[in-house]
DNA sequence: GGTTGACCCTGACCTTGCGTCAGGGTTGGA
DNA sequence: TCCAACCCTGACGCAAGGTCAGGGTCAACC
């Protein structure tokens, strides 16, 4: 007869996994010698080894227990669940690798390709990485907030990049940056970006969002924060009648 | 700016789960609004997500909150290791399939493959499947307590069914299994098992053992306790002078 | 016959990664 | 004004064992 550590051995686990199993009622309890030990038989390494072939699959306990006593057509069915369950583990895992492999460049995660392609659009411009961490940190927001106009959204982004003028106005407010908010370099932009707004006013379309994005902005740079203001100024004396909500 | 629900959504998590990580301090507590609700910035989506693709790949979270903090070149040999762990994982699912699909037919996973020839061997001879059982519960404790003389045993059993006499024996004792230990076909059966032993008695090889596998079959069967009763008297009678230990 | 080291016993708390109340406050739309 | 749908903290629960603590046994060796 098999003392608990040789039955434990001989199904490859510990002793206190055996113990836990009396504990929890899945291998009965067997007889104990004189001293009080247990003392196993060869039934119950055939019963241990076939718990742990189906725990190892991930099968529950609980329902391995089930499973021990069910009719061979409902053992066999339950079979094949598993085995499926294990197939779809193989490919979640599969799946998990490719993307572990992506962690290195972050935004592939987060954002849906046709943006990425945006991103590098721009860094193929020469934007900066720090604004273009912005401009993915607001497509970040925009995702999570409003799903659903991110196609539109998209379209509009590249069709600014393949408007010269648009391209030429984002690089300039790219390089200001770090300016002072004093810079009288600052004073001509401002006016090509008003000309440029009125020019497109049209696409006004999301108040609140592009609230929110600009706050990000005018958190960033100080120079960034003067355009914003002087803009949102000219508009105003542009629209007298405007009530503020 | 995102509330929980938004930013756990995003990444696909619960928002237990987003709370749970600012307790275990793998993401920043954001800052609060006015009515004490946390306010999340596009860089917590960012974290969070690159969060579950470590944990979904089974990083447990402790080592994740050491690695998001790790230099570029430790961070690549890291998911260096995570890839080939997933790799790992994989093939043991795989392995798990295989053997699940074998839970039918039980000793194909308890026993090596040549001893389950042996066993299929007896039942290609006509050995009721209560006597295979007895005999593959000897190779389980044999196999537990003394692993290293498997091979021996195997040859030896191979060879006695090689054996007709041997076969014609083993076979004359699995049909008397049900028979009254008094039944008068068991006299000239006794008899020839002794004339068997006389001309085999070179391989009384460990009498522990063979203890061990006797005891289990006269559990089993009056009738056999009988047989090996008759046997020893015999056997101690042709050897008078030994002392019994 | 005493000691040592490898076993065995029970009982109880620790771990991971959250799920799930309980008991309350906030917000936004009808 | 009310309701549903949020948000907050705090605490316990779960699987599947790991890991002490505190003790008894067994076998061998000196």
């Amino acid at each position: 007869m098999l003392t608990i550590s040789r039955l434990a051995a001989t199904a490859g686990v510990t002793v206190r996994t055996v113990r836990h199993y009396h504990h929890v009622g899945l291998l009965p309890e067997p007889e104990r010698d004189a001293s009080g030990y247990r003392r196993y038989g060869a039934q119950a390494a055939v019963d241990l080894i076939r718990i742990r072939t189906l725990a190892d699959a991930g099968v529950p306990l609980a329902r391995i227990d089930a499973l021990l006593h069910a009719q061979p057509a409902e053992f066999a069915a339950a079979v094949t669940d598993i085995d499926a369950e294990l197939q779809r583990k193989i490919d979640q895992l599969t799946d998990y690798r490719r993307r572990i492999t992506e962690l290195a460049g972050g935004e592939r995660l987060v954002l849906p390709p046709e943006v990425v392609d945006i991103l590098n659009r721009m860094r193929g411009l020469g934007v900066s990485e720090q604004r273009v961490r912005l401009e993915r940190d607001s497509w970040i927001l925009m995702q999570a907030l409003d799903p659903h106009a991110m196609p539109q959204r998209i379209r509009d982004k590249n069709a600014g990049f393949d408007d010269p003028e648009t391209t030429r106005l984002y690089l300039a407010c790219d390089q200001s940056v770090d300016w002072d908010p004093h810079d009288p370099r600052l004073d001509p932009l401002i006016d090509d970006l008003d000309a440029w707004e009125i020019k497109h006013e049209r696409d006004s379309s999301q108040p609140g969002l592009l609230k929110l994005v600009s706050s990000q902005i005018s958190e960033a740079s100080p120079a960034w924060q003067r355009i914003l203001d002087a803009l949102a100024h000219r508009a105003k004396q542009r629209q007298p009648s405007g009530h503020d909500s």
